[in-house]
DNA sequence: TCTTTACATTTGTACCTACAAATATCGATA
DNA sequence: TATCGATATTTGTAGGTACAAATGTAAAGA
């Protein structure tokens, strides 16, 4: 469906507003259906995002600065974020006891648990966009959001 | 910036994954600077989505359903959005005649000014990243994130 | 050591979304 | 016309984001 049809706009739209339209549209409808995905398991988007991170540290604890900075959504509340997962018993969250500024948080068992179960899941999530892509093509979408997104001032 | 070092990742992402990413970032990145052009006048995107629809009605009103089917986020919660432009004057609602179940939205005049006065700024907005490629990739972008996002089953 | 500054996180408030249930009205039909 | 299903909107609740102020701790300098 094009951009146009969704938004059900009968006047032509530049093609500067039409990309920024197509890009939250698309994100949006990516979203939704990674909504389905994780409904069954409870778990939203953002608190799943945040787990993938904490797994990716190997055991290591992870504090909310460096949760933070890997996330996708750089504002997203990661104190309350946590909150959530904690009260479900996927992360721990401890002072750091070399700096007690710091919180470190781990994934637990049960969250990594969850993270297997979801796995097969979210990659054919994936795959089901991207299949309806080449390879070429899959390259140079990356490409090009990058080159769109990057403000050269 | 590559999607990669947005994360923060070392290993590999697969490219199924990476353009998820990329469009989500891309996204958030839209998002947030469209947000610093709307910040001085107090308006969210959303709620300025819903002006802009409503200047399109071109002085019919429109009511709940239509101003949902031209979000682009459809999930909207059209009834707490216009509760916030009417405190602010800039929609009127009214109970519809000739069906009481509908409900007529219409935007103001104090309204359409602030329009006016965004448009530039938005159209600022929108060429801000657009001027980062050619007219040949911008339909190109265009074109591939509608395959994207195109289901096919 | 005391103070100041920087850092890391939390909290309050306002706004937004997701989903389901509630409310109100209309239209069709027995 | 009384009822029932469909339509249109609202409302409650829970989870999320945006931004600023508050809190607590560490580090550096007088």
């Amino acid at each position: 469906m094009k951009i146009e049809d969704v938004i059900k706009s009968t006047v032509n739209i530049d093609d500067s507003k039409k990309i920024i339209l197509n890009i939250i549209y698309t994100q949006s409808v990516i979203g939704e259906k990674f909504a389905e995905v994780l409904k069954p398991y409870e778990l939203s988007s953002e608190q799943y995002n945040v787990l993938r991170i904490l797994r990716g540290q190997k055991g290591n604890p992870a504090n909310m600065c460096v949760i933070q900075e890997r996330m996708i959504a750089k504002n997203s509340n990661t104190t309350r974020l946590i909150d959530k997962l904690l009260l479900k018993d996927l992360v721990t969250r401890e002072v750091c006891p070399d700096n007690r500024r710091k919180i470190e948080v781990q994934i637990t068992p049960k969250g990594l648990e969850l993270l297997s179960e979801l796995d097969p899941k979210v990659i054919e999530h994936e795959k089901l966009f991207s299949n309806n892509l080449t390879q070429e093509e899959l390259s140079q979408l990356n490409h090009l959001l990058e080159k769109f997104r990057t403000l050269n001032n």
